[in-house]
DNA sequence: AACTACGTATAGGCTACCTATGGGTAGGAA
DNA sequence: TTCCTACCCATAGGTAGCCTATACGTAGTT
């Protein structure tokens, strides 16, 4: 096993979830993931920014400059009700998927 | 939630996991992994036969011509030694990011 | 005669990710 | 002073892996 990737398909889902606590700025959802996922999940950026410009394009967040505690630009994202009704849907999907496959692994 | 596709990256994983049990035909391998997720996972041809190619390319499977319960030419897959260290490595793997996602999805 | 279930297989396209690259700031180490 | 690392945003280009559509063909039912 070379290196834990990230299983497709749950990148939005991840980046929706750790939004729901509160508002982020790019480079700290992908801190959050991987802290929170005992650095098992790596987010690179090159995968990260372009589905925050897709989540902006279907007004999951909005994102707004700001200043960081390190006294940099940042751009903040926030969830919008829209996203929060995409969490919900993607949520409950991944929920009945993965228990069908966990079904077949187990070969009931 | 329009329908319940498969969760990327898992379909071989899927296959390997069904012929442990003993050989099947492509037809056969769909329909099972269907039956066992209470058809929530539907395997498409286009999707299942490209990827037996490739597993038999690995050397994961082989494959023999035969003839069905329905007097049909069948091609029946087995799992190889190969077949079954990949097995044994793609769970391990899929229980690992598996637990990851959901510790991020609880935000613990 | 038409339709459904059974069966194998490929071509072409799309989505979503990764790698590589580019830009730039702040702070500490050498 | 220069280098390196951590902090930050962003795009271009490639690739993997899936789906749709299509093709071919048999057996049994309506």
């Amino acid at each position: 096993m070379p290196k834990a990737e990230l299983v497709p398909g749950t990148l939005i889902l991840l980046v929706l979830r750790v939004l729901q606590s509160g508002p982020l700025h790019g480079y700290a959802i992908a801190q959050r993931i991987g802290q929170l996922s005992s650095d098992i999940l790596q987010v690179e950026e090159g995968s990260l920014y372009p589905a925050l410009q897709k989540m902006l394009l279907k007004g999951w967040v909005k994102a707004e400059w700001e200043l960081s505690e390190t006294k940099r630009r940042v751009r903040s994202y926030r969830l919008t009700a829209a996203g929060r009704k995409q969490l919900e849907a993607e949520l409950a999907n991944y929920d009945q998927v993965n228990r069908a496959i966990k079904s077949v692994l187990k070969l009931a």
